[in-house]
DNA sequence: TGGCTATTTGGCCATAATGCCAAATAGATC
DNA sequence: GATCTATTTGGCATTATGGCCAAATAGCCA
C-alpha cells in the first residue's frame, strides 16, 4: 500500500520541504516578481551571505529554481512560477485555524 | 521587506513543514478518499504505531486534519480537502527536473 | 474490577537542518 | 598580478526530526 508509492512521495516530499522555511518562501514571493540576485536577496531578508546561499541551494537542489552566472554575480529565477498558488491553499489552512480559535473564544 | 512579512511566511512554512514527509503524503492521499482510524493507517503504512501516531500529530498541530474519537479508536479526516491541489504543482517541478534529465543524456 | 484493544506520550538515539564565521573560488578592473 | 566584489563551501554549535520501545491513558466488554 504505501511501498507501492513510497518513492514517488518521498520526490514529493522533498519539494515541500525546500519550500518550507520562512526565508525561502520569500525568494519565492521575490522570484515571482522576476530573476533576482544573490545580494539583492541577502539584502531584502537580513542574514548573512552565505545563509542566503544556502537557502537559495536548497531551492535549486529541489527543482524549483535555476541560476544564471553574469559577470559576478548569480541571478535566480523561479523554473515552475506556478509553485505560488501553492498558498491560496495554505492560506485556507491557516484561515480554517482563524477560524477555530474564533469559534473557541465566542460562546455559543 | 522581509521583515514585516515574516510572521506570514513563518506560519505558511510551518504547514508546508507538516507535509514535507512521505508518511504524512500518504496520510493525506489516504484521507482524501475518507476518514481513517490510526489502526487502518498504521498498517498501511508499516510502522509502529506510536510514529504514525507522532505523525498524525503533527498533521493535526499544522491544522491540516481533524480528529474524531468513537469507542476506543480515533478517526482523521481532512479539515482542507483542496491539500491535495497542490501535488499538481508538485508534479510539475518533478516533471521539469525529468525533463532536464533527458536533456543531459540526450546529444545535441 | 480485570483484561483487551486502540491510541498517545516520554525517553532515547541517530540523523538532518539552521545559521554564523572564516576561507575558498570566480569575475571585473586597474 | 593585485585588489575588489559577489558567491559558494567547509566547519562548527545548536536545535529540530524521525523512529523505536516502553509506559501511560482511554474505552469496551465480560
Amino acid at each position: 500500500m504505501y511501498q507501492k508509492r513510497k518513492t514517488i512521495l518521498e520526490a514529493r516530499a522533498k519539494v515541500l520541504k525546500a519550500m518550507a522555511h520562512p526565508s525561502r518562501l520569500f525568494i519565492l514571493e521575490e522570484l515571482e516578481q522576476g530573476e533576482r540576485c544573490v545580494c539583492d536577496l541577502t539584502e531584502m531578508i537580513g542574514a548573512d551571505v552565505s545563509t542566503v546561499s544556502k537557502h537559495l541551494s536548497v531551492l535549486k537542489q529541489a527543482g524549483i529554481v535555476i541560476d544564471d552566472k553574469r559577470g559576478n554575480q548569480v541571478f535566480y529565477q523561479l523554473r515552475v512560477p506556478c509553485i505560488l498558488n501553492f498558498f491560496d491553499c495554505v492560506e485556507s489552512v491557516l484561515s480554517e485555524q482563524a477560524k477555530a480559535q474564533v469559534a473557541c473564544l465566542t460562546p455559543s
